[in-house]
RNA sequence: GCCCCCAUCGUCUAGAGGCCUAGGACGCCACCCUUUCAAGGUGGAGAUCACCGGUUCGAAUCCGGUUGGGGGUACCA
């Protein structure tokens, strides 16, 4: 039994999609779990369309995945790692032309030359006529002088590959036996172009087999194309691999997730503060589940339970909100340092984006972990729980300041309460038991309910309704900036005085 | 159109003839905890296993058909 080599061959022709990085996390998958060989290939044949930026973001969305492969580019435009190299299809073009020379020597291949306006106009005939689009095979058997004609009026041939009839039959690792029918492939395939570039579906069956590639695990989408693979790893006198057919990630609509109708792309769930472990552990359970009742695995676990004949057969809806759950879970798994590092760029962009007036040191974002870490649904909405701490002014909605069934005044005379009781008691009892005792003692003394007192200050530090525990914010604020705020609110509430009788009304 | 694939709660799934009056998770609802929001705990609603036939003592599970959905059908990948 020889070892499994497998690949992740993408195009960079746009960044990072949620789709390539499933495929490349079950290949990866599969291969730690068999102790095999993970290449990376880069189909970059497209030229007009492909770029170096997309292959950085490509190669560095895999990695932030935290997948490595064994063969291939390791960065972007970096140099190629492994024996079978180059990796790139682009600095491969030899051994395409070595293919097609062979292909065209045996007659398992011609030149066509037809045009596209040609090519398209038959489709449309066909198409008006009801049949199938096919290839006509117009030029599959012009005699020397025909073809000397056409290079002389100046067109340059299309390479098409000869699809002879029968049928094709293979054992797919998720779909079992699928049968194929030749005449059901459109006739003969172009696999170069007429300036000379090959194209995918040649290329991919040249590099398979120049790389050994044991185990073609891919997309679904590819499923019907995968005769014109076999016949060309046939005529070019290689064994064929296996294939494995994965389910296809789903719009909502349950239409091939797009870019259209959902969040496609990698960088965007990074930017919105996703953990890798939550992104690697969704996908692997989209379209493959252990078995078991666990949900929660890490890379390793996942590695370790792996099974290709266990993957699904239907396609799966990509589901956002489980992702999230996932991602809550595994942000209060992470340890304070990680998470800590990880918080780090979401600060950053707050700052940017004027949503903060200066950055918190790590030490000052250690601090407020133990009530944080369980409340971010995702990283980028740090911001949104504790950025209060780190702006110089809070915006204060007087609507808000007021607490359900309390009025104005009582509140002001609450915020202004609180504040002398602090200021009262000092710096040194300004942490969290002191606090908590003091001030539920005014409220008693008052008769206010607690919740009331607390609800007003929250909002007076925070000018939110909903943020982290109030003690801890309290003390994250500091002394003189929490007196601070609770005079400010209580003037913004003298402010409203005027308002008084219609604030009332209005409630 | 033609070819191929698929079909269990809204969603992701368990299930490989009797263990299923179909299990888990997300989401939803309620309650508990509680200073808000989360997190956590408990409970609940939610699937005549697409439909119709057949095989069998017995079918979500096997077979056939129907319907529905998806993918492919490029000098894109």
């Amino acid at each position: 039994m020889s070892a499994i080599r497998v690949r992740i061959a993408p195009s960079p022709t746009g960044p990072l999609h949620i789709g390539t990085a499933r495929t490349a996390l079950f290949n990866a998958l599969y291969a730690r779990h068999t102790g095999g060989t993970f290449v990376l290939r880069l189909e970059d044949t497209d030229v007009a369309r492909s770029s170096i930026a997309y292959e950085k973001d490509i190669l560095d969305g895999l990695h932030w995945l935290g997948l490595r492969w064994d063969e291939g580019p390791d960065v972007a435009g970096g140099a190629d790692v492994g024996p079978f190299g180059p990796y790139r299809q682009m600095q491969r073009l030899e051994r395409y032309r070595e293919a097609t020379e062979r292909l065209l020597a045996e007659d398992r291949a011609y030149p066509c030359y037809c045009t596209t306006d040609e090519l398209e106009a038959e489709r449309a005939r066909q198409k008006a006529a009801g049949v199938p689009p096919r290839y006509s095979g117009r030029c599959a058997n012009l005699t020397a002088a025909e073809r000397a004609a056409f290079e002389a009026e100046g067109r340059r041939p299309a390479i098409r590959f000869r699809i002879e009839p029968g049928v094709v039959a293979f054992d797919d690792l998720v779909r079992g036996h699928v049968e194929i029918d030749a005449s059901a492939l459109g006739g003969d395939l172009v696999i170069v172009r007429a300036d000379g570039t090959p194209l995918y579906h040649f290329t991919v069956v040249v590099d398979d087999a120049a790389m050994g590639i044991t185990d073609v695990i891919r997309g679904e989408d590819h499923l019907s194309n995968t005769p014109k693979h076999i016949l060309l790893f046939r005529a070019l006198g290689h064994a064929e691999p296996r294939f494995a057919h994965l389910p296809l990630i789903l719009n909502p609509d349950r239409t091939k997730m797009s870019k259209r109708k959902s969040q496609t792309a990698m960088s965007d769930y990074i930017a919105q503060g996703f953990v890798r472990e939550a992104l690697v552990n969704y996908l692997a359970l989209l379209g493959w589940s252990t078995g078991t009742e666990e949900e929660v695995l890490s890379l390793d676990e996942l590695s370790a339970r792996f099974d290709l004949a266990a993957v699904n057969r239907a396609g799966a809806i990509f589901d956002p909100e489980r992702l999230a759950w996932l991602n809550g879970q595994w942000i209060r798994r992470l340890a304070p340092d990680d998470l800590v590092d990880r918080l780090r760029p979401f600060f950053e962009a707050d700052l940017v984006a004027g949503r903060i007036d200066r950055l918190p040191s790590d030490e000052e974002v250690a601090a407020l972990l133990p009530f944080v870490q369980e409340r971010l649904p995702v990283l980028g909405a740090i911001g949104d729980l504790v950025g209060f701490l780190f702006v110089d002014r809070v915006e204060l909605d007087p609507a808000l300041l007021v607490p359900k069934r309390w009025d104005v005044a009582t509140t002001r005379q609450a915020l202004v309460a609180a504040r002398d009781l602090i200021a009262a008691n000092g710096e040194v009892s300004f942490d969290h038991g002191a606090l908590e005792m003091a001030l539920r003692g005014l409220a008693e003394q008052r008769g206010w309910k607690a919740g009331d007192v607390f609800m007003a200050i929250r909002v007076a530090i925070t000018g939110k309704t909903a943020t982290p525990p109030i003690f801890e914010s309290m003390v994250a604020l500091g002394y003189a900036r929490t007196l601070d705020r609770l005079e400010r609110a209580g003037a913004a509430l003298d402010a409203l005085d005027g308002a008084f009788g219609r604030q009332e009304s209005a409630r």
